[in-house]
DNA sequence: AACAACTATTGACGTCAACAATTATTGCTT
DNA sequence: AAGCAATAATTGTTGACGTCAATAGTTGTT
C-alpha cells in the first residue's frame, strides 16, 4: 500500500462542474486521484454504516418487545455469565457505567433481571437474569437470528462464516 | 436514599427455575440452550460493536481537522459526484434531509463545500466541492486510510481484502 | 483514624437519528 | 389559468446515546 506518495497531482483544472442532472447517477468512479475515492472503497467506513444498519434492524426487531438492543446485548451478557456486576458489563459491554445504571433500571422494571447485593462487596450488586429474562431470551432468539440472516442475505453460509470469523478477529482485543 | 430496598428477599437461595409464567412454548431447559450463547456469536452484533467503534476512530481522527465523520462522508461522496441535490446526499449517505441541512451548513461555514442554486429547479440546492474542501482531502486522505488500517490491524492485507469485498456484498443493496 | 481507590449513581452537555410541520416551488389536472 | 398534489429544503421537536464531572457509600491501606 502506498504510504507516503502524494506528489504534487494537482494542477487539476478545477472545472465548474454544475447541473449535473445526477437523479440517476451511476457513481462515475474513475478516480484518478486517490482522495477521490468512493466511500465504499473504505472499510472502515463500510463498517460504520453497516454497523448502524445492524442496529437499526436489531432495535426495530426489538422494538415490540420493549426493550432495545443495549437491554439485549446486558441480557445476553447475563445469559451466558449467570450473574455480573454492573462494573463488568461497562467494561464488558463497552457502555459507560452510568448508561448500564439506567438499562439495569429498565431491566428491572420489566422484570427481566434484577439486582442483587454482593456479599463481598457492599458497593458492588450483582445482576442476575430473573426467569422471565430467561424465558424472553429463549422465545426471542430465532427471531434474533432471523435478523442477522436478513442482513447478511447477499453471503452464502460459508461467507457469513468467513466474515463472522474475520470480524471476530477485528473484534477480539480490548 | 437506600431506604426500601428488596422488601421480601427472604427466600431466594438457589431459583430452581420453575417457570411461573406460563408462556405459550412450554420448551423445557436443556443443558447447552441456542439462547445462551455468547454476543461474539452473532454477526449482526459484531457489526454493530465494530461500526461503533470504527465510527469513534474516524471521529478522534477528525476532531482536529474541525469536522466529524458525518461531514467527512458528505465531502468524499461530493469528491466522486462532483456537484450533488441535497435530496441526493441524503438518499445515497443514508440522512434525514434535516440532517443535511445542517451537514451542509457547517460545511459552508468552513468553506469546504457550498450551494449552489439548480438551474434546473429553484427548489434545489447544488452542493459542491470548494477548492479548499478539495485540498482538505488531499491532505486527510492518507491519515484517513491509517486509521482503517490501524483498526484492521489484526487481518492481514488479503483478509482485509476478503472482509471488504464481503461487506461491500452486504451493503450493496439500497 | 485518616486517606486513597473504587462502585454505583446522578446530573449536565453535546451529538445524533427519526418525525412532523412549514415554505417555496414544480408538475399535473381540469 | 387556477387548483392541487408532490417535491426540496428547512425548522423544530423528541428521544436515544456517549462522555464527562461530581457525589455517596464502601473498601483497603497506611
Amino acid at each position: 500500500m502506498r504510504a507516503t506518495d502524494r506528489p504534487a497531482a494537482g494542477a487539476r483544472t478545477r472545472e465548474p462542474a454544475i447541473a449535473r442532472q445526477p437523479t440517476e447517477n451511476p457513481s462515475p468512479i474513475d478516480a484518478d486521484e486517490p482522495w477521490m475515492r468512493g466511500l465504499h472503497a473504505d472499510t472502515g467506513y463500510l463498517l460504520y454504516r453497516l454497523g448502524l444498519r445492524s442496529g437499526q434492524a436489531f432495535n426495530t426487531f426489538l422494538q415490540e418487545s420493549g426493550v432495545r438492543l443495549r437491554h439485549y446485548a446486558v441480557l445476553r451478557y447475563l445469559a451466558t455469565s449467570e450473574g455480573a456486576l454492573q462494573r463488568e458489563l461497562s467494561t464488558r459491554l463497552g457502555y459507560d457505567p452510568s448508561a448500564i445504571v439506567g438499562l439495569v433500571d429498565d431491566l428491572e422494571k420489566q422484570d427481566l433481571a434484577e439486582r442483587r447485593p454482593s456479599p463481598d462487596d457492599r458497593r458492588s450488586r450483582i445482576v442476575v437474569l430473573t426467569e422471565r429474562g430467561r424465558t424472553f431470551l429463549r422465545d426471542t432468539d430465532e427471531a434474533g437470528l432471523r435478523v442477522t440472516n436478513d442482513l447478511l442475505a447477499p453471503l452464502d453460509p460459508a461467507e457469513r462464516e468467513t466474515l463472522h470469523a474475520l470480524l471476530l478477529r477485528v473484534a477480539d482485543r480490548p
